[in-house]
DNA sequence: CTGAAAGCGCTTACAG
DNA sequence: CTGAAAGCGCTTACAG
């Protein structure tokens, strides 16, 4: 191609027609003839002209485009995305495509950088935000953000401000829990963060006491380890620690996928057999789930699903439509982890 | 905010300012005194003005945003990343954002749908292209990129146009097989498609050939199973065909971790022990081969770097600088399962 | 169905 | 160091 890009005046010109026709044509306008359309069509791609995206958003006032904020924990190695949110990705990034909608896709740290939110919310006409929602430490931006009147749908939990698209957390928890107790296990031990800073977390708590408390069982604070990120060696040291403290266990909870996976290597490690010395059960039934050794029980999150949701959330958004919250069921599978 | 949408115009009148002077102060001109560029600051935050991207980059006549296209598999559920890209995305994410890039993402079949490449072009002033590289499919569309000015790199292997960043999957191949070998294993299977359509499958499977020409064996055409994904599923159907077609084999060379973890589980599905009926040995280290049961002994890449390594390369290449294809070493990790 | 013209919100010579 | 003005490449009333 020569130096100068190549515009619709360049395509008018060659076609013999004005340049707005050429517009109207590249934008699949019924304000053109067939055989104009046809043509015009024709040189463009001979030419390899497309349709400038700067210009036209600018002239359009939209940018046909979404932000995904993937939240990292500042605490990781943060080139890592987590397995979990890849698969939330692929699905955004589909029915996006499906839409017509670019996706511009970028890291942030919420507590400390709440500027570049607004920085994305300028080159987006929507956001989507994803990560295990610190709900304290982002409550004050998600504020100020609708009320600049950003449009934004959060993965996550109710709890907060905003449309949010995510699984029944509290559900999920007590139904693998529950399971746990069905096979008899009677000390289990919960992993995963359960303060105010990871809300999704905390409900998987919350039914993992509810189901407890069903059996008649007090929640035994000994056995609950907090973890600073849902990564596999977060939970390889969270069940090192408690073998450690010696406190007896028969089951076990883990808040994820990854932490389980830590949790059986440590177990192993230790020379524990899983199910039978304790049982293990994850949360979000990762593609490896089934194929890990031993295949996972775990919480099953259609993350497939949540992900188209959460696109047709943000678009109607966009569109001025009211959205509501929305909160995914969860279900059990039961492979031979417990 | 109210209706209309603040402009430069709104803050320079608001800092009784020209709006030139609003527009170098955001930008960060040096032409602007100090005292004037904190007011404008400040005003700017107040009224959560951010400079609209749109009309910068159709002035500037660059997008500062670099494309991810990933090559998705046609054959599988679509919506899934590959978690090998995953990682590489994650850096890429970082670096592009360290730059101050924006980076789109989004999914491709290159073989059917060549246009919207381009399309992106149009959008990025550069392009990553991820993905086994069918070299076979892409070639043309990649000669006409390259003709059309287009600036991409890809990653992958070193044949085929364009600027590719990848591992060294010959010398990565034979390690592997050499170890295997080392440790006692004559009849070594390989699993993954070595057609010249995944020219890196291809290449880790001349690696494995090149160590067992070392050990003087000839590589038996029936331990050889072809596959269309690198997935479990795909690992587990190859190996269930190997084990029911009656084959011999005390070694495994799968041509990815997944495809290796889905070996393993047909392996144990069999009744095989790994590694002691047959020692396995994949290609990634993604972060679970560690948390495997067996952990996986398998080749690592680089990702972290090699996503930083392609960032600079396409930055380069905006820039108009000569860039050089760089294939980095690949490295064994020897943990358990061989 | 087609064309001439205005204008989207910036950046950047140009002049001071 | 600051301002007035041109222009980036489109889309879309408006007029025919």
């Amino acid at each position: 191609m020569s130096k100068g890009k190549v515009t619709s005046f360049d395509i008018a010109y060659r076609a013999g027609v004005s340049q707005s026709t050429v517009s109207r044509a590249m934008s699949g306008s019924p304000l053109v003839s067939q055989d104009t359309r046809e043509h015009i069509l024709a040189i463009a791609r001979e030419m390899n002209y497309t349709v400038d995206k700067s210009a036209s958003n600018l002239r359009r006032q939209h940018s046909a485009t979404l932000a995904v904020l993937i939240f990292e924990d500042p605490t990781i190695d943060d080139s890592l995305i987590n397995p979990f949110f890849t698969t939330l990705l692929g699905a955004i990034l589909k029915s996006a495509g499906q839409a017509n909608y670019d996706v511009l896709v970028s890291f942030q740290q919420f507590n400390t950088d709440w500027h570049a939110a607004y920085l994305d919310s300028n080159k987006a006409d929507g956001l989507l935000l994803l990560g295990y929602g610190d709900y304290v430490a982002s409550q004050g931006v998600l504020e100020r953000l609708a009320e600049s009147g950003t449009k934004f749908v959060r993965w996550g939990n109710l709890q907060g401000s905003g449309v949010s698209i995510g699984s029944d957390n509290r559900q999920g928890g007590y139904t693998a829990t529950r399971h746990l107790l069905q096979r008899g296990a009677r000390r289990i031990a919960f992993i995963g963060d359960c303060s105010e800073h990871s809300p999704e977390f905390r409900e998987r708590y919350l039914g993992y006491c509810d189901a407890l408390a069903e059996f008649g069982i007090e929640p035994d604070p000994a056995l609950q380890v907090g973890v600073a990120d849902s990564m596999e060696v977060m939970g390889e040291r969270a069940t090192q620690q408690l073998l450690e403290s010696g406190a007896r266990f028969d089951g076990l909870f883990a808040a994820s996928d990854l932490l389980a996976i830590g949790s059986i290597y440590a177990l192993h490690s230790a020379g524990r057999s899983v199910p039978d010395d304790v049982a293990v059960v994850g949360f979000d039934d990762m593609p490896v789930a089934r194929y890990h050794n031993p295949p996972l029980t775990t919480v099953h999150q259609d993350t497939k699903r949540a992900g188209q949701v959460m696109v047709e959330a943000i678009l109607a958004l966009i569109k001025g439509e009211a959205v509501e919250s929305q909160q995914m069921a969860s279900e059990l599978v039961v492979r031979s982890s417990a």
